[in-house]
DNA sequence: TGTACATCAGTGAACGCGCGTTCACTGATGTAC
DNA sequence: TGTACATCAGTGAACGCGCGTTCACTGATGTAC
């Protein structure tokens, strides 16, 4: 295996990496220091140089993940200026997320993994509320010009945008990637395009950016 | 504590609630045969009686979640002949059962509870199919009658339907009751309607069922 | 450029703990006559 | 209604296992002179 000595900062990459690997695979159950130090090549001791112990190791895998999940957040707010198009494209950045993290929706949806720790429940929930932030920023922005109803708020609204993730995610991790996501993603995405629409006005008013697809109406 | 024997069909029943109780207050990480037993006042040993292990104990887990969910759905379709309003009621009942039983996200969400075990995941996809087929029902009814857009299939539909759902409750369950699940599930189902409604029509219909409070439009 | 020393990422053996499960047993409840 | 026996839900002690963590150690890498 490697057994070549390592930079202590490379090596938190590494296992971090390995454990959102480990995660991905067995669970948060399978999660095990040996397991992690396995997959790199080490042995399970020599996981105590560059973290605490297990606690310390999961809270940096989370803070991995909230980068990324902001990460969409902020990319998809940076590629166009129109929000209703911001939200379509947040929404296939957020389920490539999925599909290249398996470990994203076992962690944030697994109570093991803050049950008993309230100091992490806390900060899940703060990645949570980071995120529907974001995403009501969004809605608000289209909310003032006029793009989507104001007549809901903006917070409920961004809890029914997860909704179209959510769901999606837990029957691809359950039916083991056999779920078509994007396909799902595809077909509720109108609906909750049309959801959105100020009551009132007429169908398809283009978006400011154009659409590569479209899915047959 | 009861020490008293009981006939084993009567400690099933007693032992399958205080595993959901026990689940509801420590998760499934917390779930432990011990712990089922400290419930019902048993020493662990006596488990072994009623079911053959920790694994078919969380089987008759599962079937009695599976009942609860479906029979939710049974008894939101015999309420009304409104398919959309059927839908409503649905939401309503599923949002009690959460709060109710707050082991039912923890178990249905958490993949500790199916990896590795390739017939427990095969039985929770069967049951989220169940539920999924039964709301797909009710909308294939209202697309039939007009009621709802027929130009989305009614199993994107359904999925949609759970995502009104799902994120309420895992914000509910990762803030420990604090989040508003009912609120949300008031705010968000008029967008959900209105999302169901067929292009062009005009605003609201009445349900054949009055509606007890209407939140301000 | 070479030598002496400090630092630090690695190892393997050992630990204590909690947990699921087994087993020989007890004594209350149900049943046959 | 009473007696003898079978059944069966209970007990407590003991087990093996996997896991997180500790610790004395090694030897490679970096640094000071």
């Amino acid at each position: 295996m490697s057994r070549e000595k390592l930079h202590t900062e490379v090596r938190r990459d590494q296992l971090a990496d390995a454990t959102l690997a480990v995660v991905a695979d067995h669970g948060l159950r399978g999660l095990s220091i040996a397991a992690v130090a396995r997959r790199v090549g080490l042995a399970p001791s020599a996981i105590y140089r560059h973290f605490a112990g297990k606690d310390a190791m999961l809270d940096a895998v989370l803070e991995r993940l909230r980068e990324r999940l902001l990460g969409a957040v902020a990319a998809a707010r940076a590629e166009t200026d129109d929000p209703v198009e911001a939200l379509r494209r947040l929404l296939r950045r957020h389920m490539q997320l999925i599909r290249l993290n398996r470990a994203l929706p076992r962690i944030v949806l697994s109570d093991d993994y803050h049950l008993g720790h309230p100091e992490r429940r806390q900060r899940l929930l703060g990645v949570f509320s980071g995120y529907l932030d974001g995403v009501a920023g969004i809605i608000r922005q289209g909310q003032r010009r006029g793009r989507i109803r104001s007549d809901v708020n903006a917070r409920s609204l961004a809890i029914l945008f997860l909704g179209l993730i959510q769901p999606a995610g837990v029957l691809w991790t359950l039916s083991d990637g056999r779920f078509d996501v994007t396909g799902q993603a595809r077909a509720a995405w109108p609906v909750f395009e049309q959801a959105l629409r100020v009551p009132g006005t007429p169908r398809a008013r283009p978006a400011r950016t154009p659409r590569p697809r479209r899915s047959p109406s």
